[in-house]
DNA sequence: ATCACTTACGGGTGACGTAAAAATC
DNA sequence: GATTTTTACGTCACCCGTAAGTGAT
């Protein structure tokens, strides 16, 4: 059998068309791409190169050597590429959400379950997510709702609820709850990151404008030295400190300002993820 | 980059099971193959292999990288096979012919204008060589016509004629010529070899029985000791030596008894066999 | 003189074998 | 005790670099 190495200093000479470029670009001396020529013919036992006293080239049969070892060589690294990735789905949690309260909530006890693994997290739409559990992109999801699908294992997990935030200046800052209806019209300022709540609160306040902010860093300067509304969750008030900035929180009494969410998994890695679903 | 030989012996095992078993196979000893797995597994950077103490076995990361690893195996075979059997392809010129006459006279002429090749030559059907021309399994094939193909390059060779051989004693022994029509019902000892001409002979003859011979001796014993009409054409007379067999040739005054040959070759390769064509 | 390749020589890594130990059946 | 894997140690091969040589531009 013909080791790579050979077959790497072939690519790079049939690339670079001469030894010296070749060998400067593998970081090797000339001597020894000349000895490795040799070598493949030697054990060929037939000339793969033209040899002109002063120019090296390959001949047809080296051509073809150099073509099937280009791709050759390509094959290798997609192989360690896949098995590395692979190793790596095996230690890495990936959670998609539909919204990032659940995983404010999720995250911590992942991390403390699951210590020698890495826990990545997503936000993103719930056609996106559903898509990358069943790519195995994902290992676990969070959705608005129950999956009635056999090859996946849902479960219930938490519920969140909308609040309007408002300054204690604010005509509803005294209210006990409030409705979309009634808040319809006026303008929010909103973190951007907040998936499925967008989808909310645009539906059930049609006329109203939503100021997205990227930052958390913004938000909190916005709603602490502005007037306008803004929105927090029982759940983001319970897991985002330094949250005094002089506001109130209201519920929304609607029913859609409550969202229970479902765990989701392939049903091949519930054992897997045991101890996060029964968390 | 992952050599070769690591690969081979990761396959050996995933096929064998066990270290020592896999070792036998590649005529090494397993200490090699306990340091070489643990090499694959410096180089990953995390274990491939399930270890329990007394049995060895891959895990699922080894799993995939072993299944890569064999389809690398077998593409590096493959590639080593394409390269040798293109030099080789180089180096030999394979003829094809339609009947073993004209392949007497260009054979000698061949291997002595190309004295480092190696000259193969085969008689098979017409649609045979016509696809082993086009395939580069022949370089150049023998026809009985020429060929109107634009990549094809054709060209006139000799022509070949049919005779009767019969013994002296034969009816038919003193004529200057005959005709297939003359001849027809009896019944002949033929050379199973003769290409095309076994066909001519039973189409110009449907009612005689021809008894092929498939080595040359058994036809030239026969042909010698028996009465029974046989064939011979002024080719193979000139080129078949010990032919005194008491018997003597007649021309069959036929048309269909002559048969003119066409070498033909592909047009990338009349430079390459330019001597052979011109001879 | 420079460039490109080849040849010659020397060194250090590493691939392999032998020997022996540990562990399981 | 037999089998399988692992560890330890010595050796030889071979892969590479340095230095020198050849031929062409």
């Amino acid at each position: 059998m013909i080791e790579i190495y050979l077959l790497e200093q072939l690519d790079a000479f049939a690339a670079c068309g001469t030894l010296s470029e070749a060998a400067e670009k593998l970081h090797m001396t000339q001597p020894t791409l000349t000895r490795s020529m040799q070598k493949l013919e030697d054990y060929f036992g037939f000339p793969l190169f033209d040899r002109d006293k002063k120019r090296l080239s390959l001949n047809s049969s080296g051509k073809l050597l150099a073509e099937y070892a280009h791709k050759l060589l390509a094959s290798e690294k997609e192989m360690e590429h896949h098995v590395r990735s692979h190793h790596r789905s095996l230690h890495t949690l990936h959670i998609g959400s539909i919204a990032p309260g659940p995983l404010m909530v999720l995250l911590p006890t992942c991390t403390a379950q699951y210590p020698e693994i890495t826990i990545a997290s997503s936000v993103d739409t719930e056609k996106a997510i559903i898509q990358g559990l069943l790519s195995d992109e994902y290992g676990v999801i969070i959705l608005p709702h129950p999956m009635d699908d056999p090859r996946l294992h849902t479960q219930a997990y938490i519920s969140e609820h909308l609040n309007l935030s408002v300054s204690v200046m604010h005509p509803a800052a005294a209210r006990k709850s409030i409705t979309f209806r009634e808040m319809d019209g006026q303008n929010f300022i909103m973190f951007s990151q907040v998936g499925i709540w967008e989808d909310v609160v645009k539906a059930e306040m049609p006329a109203s404008s939503f100021y997205k902010q990227e930052s958390m860093e913004a938000l909190k300067n916005l709603t602490t030295y502005s007037e306008l509304p803004s929105f927090t969750t029982d759940v983001s008030v319970a897991h985002v400190s330094n949250w005094s900035n002089g506001r109130v929180n209201i519920p929304f009494s609607d029913p859609s300002a409550t969202i229970r969410y479902y765990l989701v998994c392939k049903k091949e890695n519930t054992a897997k993820w045991k101890q996060l679903l029964e968390s």
